[in-house]
DNA sequence: CTTGGTGCAAAGCTTTTGCATATCA
DNA sequence: TGATATGCAAAAGCTTTGCACCAAG
């Protein structure tokens, strides 16, 4: 997949990209930053940078605003909604409703090329503990 | 409404209160201070951000980031997508599907509080002219 | 060998904060 | 008069950029 699109494959990507495919938590670019430099001491937020945005370009993860000014990643690419708590910052996948699922092609003359849904909310744990 | 809630009634806030009222264009904080400082000369940015957040806070006003890293305004409260121009950054306002309209309370734990729809693409002058 | 990547430090932006002054109630 | 807002400048937080060195193809 690298190589198709003329890129190296290097030990940091390698540690970035698998890293990510099994990540449900919607990590920031930090987040990933802090959990990665543990794995490969030397890893940079440079790189980390650049191999999110490499990743997104090529239509390989999601990008979102998370709605409280922090910039989060989803290696899921089906369509789906992304539950957001106010509280803790939590977030998960949420399935859309059948509804939802048909995105439609062009709105008001616009053609659509994606769609972000965002529920914002209080997490279970949130309102059991609304501390 | 300002004295109700405890705030005094200044001509930076009536004059930016009133622009937002009449504005579909949703603009961002700077935007907003750059056309309203023709009219108030003096007005700093600092002020308009601070009036801004009143008012999301108040309800009033809602709030969105909308993908590209700017942060947008908008008076409309009911429920609407934003459809948001990935080539010029224009935004419009669109109805949302009769489906959507019944915001789930709950959804897999999370008490909703908010919901927020985006749909990225392409506005009809970029699809004619694609600079 | 040649292109592209990495890591560091510095620059850039947007938004917030501290503080003295001015303004509203 | 007393509380709050304003405006400036400085600080803060996040992301990108410039550059020298290194590594993959």
């Amino acid at each position: 997949m690298l190589r198709a699109r003329g890129k190296k494959v290097t030990p940091q990507r390698v540690l970035i990209y698998r890293a990510l495919l099994g990540d449900r938590t919607h990590p920031t670019a930090e987040q990933l930053h802090a959990r990665l430099k543990e794995l490969l001491p030397g890893l940079s937020l440079t790189t980390v940078y650049t191999a999110l945005n490499d990743l997104v370009q090529a239509g390989e993860l999601r990008r979102f605003e998370a709605g409280d000014g922090s910039v989060h990643f989803d290696p899921e690419m089906r369509p789906h909604a992304e539950l957001v708590c106010v509280q803790c910052g939590r977030i998960d996948d949420a399935p859309v409703e059948p509804a939802s699922v048909r995105m439609p092609e062009e709105v008001q003359g616009y053609r659509i090329l994606r769609r972000t849904e965002l529920l914002h909310g209080l997490c279970p744990s949130c309102q059991a503990d609304p501390a």
